[in-house]
DNA sequence: GTGCCACTTCAAGTATACTTGAAGTTAACA
DNA sequence: TGTTAACTTCAAGTATACTTGAAGTGGCAC
C-alpha cells in the first residue's frame, strides 16, 4: 500500500506542510502513524480524507463543520442521520452559492464589457457608453472580442 | 432623489452598520455626505456601489483588490486599461471557481447518496453500500428521493 | 428637562485559519 | 565527523475582515 511523506502530500495537494500538521492538530486529519524516526507516514485513507477536506473547505465549509462531520464519521455511535443532515444542508447551501455566483458572474461580465466599450469609444472618438444600457444585458461567452455587445 | 440612513442601508443589504462605516473608513464606499446632525446620508450612487462591492466580495475579491478597483475608477487619470485587466482577471478566476464548485457539488452529492444508502441498507437489513461504487457516479437532480441511485 | 434611541468618532478587540519561530532529532552524504 | 536537509513539537505570531466598546451629540416623546 502506497505511503507518503508530509512533503509528498504537501506537493500533491499544493498545501504547506504546516497546514497538514494543523489539520492533524485540530482533529480533522488524524491517526497518522509515525515511522521509526517519528516522521508522519500518510496512507491512502489519509489522501482520500484530505480530498474530502479540500472539497468541503473549497465549498465553504468551516473547520468547525469539518470537525463535526469527521467526529460523526469516526464515532462508534450511529450518526448516519447527523451526517445526512449535515451533507444535505451543505449540498443545498452549495447549490444556492453556485446560483448566486452565476448571477455575480453576469454582473462582472457586464462591468467588463462596459469598460471595454469605454476604451473603444475613446479610440474611435465615439460617444462613450452609458452604464444604464448594460445593467440588464447578458453577453454570449465568445472570447473572440469581435462582437460589439450592444444592440 | 432617494436618500437613506445607515440603518436603512444596513437592512437593505443585511449588513451591520459597523461594516458600512468600515467600508467608508478603508475607502471603498466613500464620499457619503452628512446631514445637519452629522449623520451619514446614503444616495443612489452609494447603493449602486454597495451592490458592486457585495458582488465582488461575494465572488472572492479581497478588500485590497476592491480598493485598487475603486481607486482606479475614481481617479482622474486614465485607468481604463487597469480596470479592464482587473475585471478580466476576476472574471476568469470566477469562471474557474464556478467550474470547480460544480465538480465539488458532485462530490458532496455522492457522499450524501452514499450515506442515504447506508441508512436504507440498515433499515432493510441489506448489504451496506461500498464507497468505491459511488466514486465516479453522477446523480440526476431529482429531489423526489424515490430513485435508488444505483444501477 | 430628562429619558431614550440612533447616530457619531476613534481605538482596541476578535474569529478564523493558518504561519512562523525556536529548539531539538534523525538520516544521508562529503 | 561534520553539516545539511527534512522532519519533529510546542508556543506564539499574523492576515483578513470585521466587531465591540467608550465617550459623546442630536432630536424627539412624555
Amino acid at each position: 500500500m502506497a505511503e507518503y511523506t508530509i512533503k509528498e502530500v504537501s506537493e500533491m495537494f499544493s498545501l504547506p506542510a504546516s497546514t497538514l500538521r494543523y489539520y492533524e492538530e485540530i482533529g480533522i486529519l488524524t491517526n497518522i502513524p509515525r515511522n521509526s524516526s517519528g516522521n508522519r507516514v500518510y496512507q491512502e485513507c489519509h489522501i482520500a480524507r484530505l480530498r474530502t477536506i479540500c472539497c468541503f473547505k473549497n465549498t465553504g465549509m468551516s473547520m468547525a463543520q469539518l470537525q463535526a462531520f469527521f467526529s460523526y464519521e469516526c464515532s462508534n455511535e450511529d450518526h448516519v442521520e447527523d451526517i445526512i443532515r449535515l451533507l444535505a444542508e451543505h449540498k443545498d447551501s452549495l447549490a444556492k452559492k453556485i446560483e448566486q455566483l452565476q448571477r455575480d458572474y453576469i454582473h462582472v461580465q457586464r462591468k467588463l464589457h462596459f469598460y471595454q466599450d469605454i476604451k473603444k469609444s475613446r479610440e474611435t472618438q465615439m460617444q462613450p457608453p452609458v452604464w444604464e444600457d448594460y445593467k440588464y444585458q447578458t453577453f454570449a461567452e465568445n472570447e473572440g472580442d469581435g462582437a460589439d455587445g450592444r444592440s
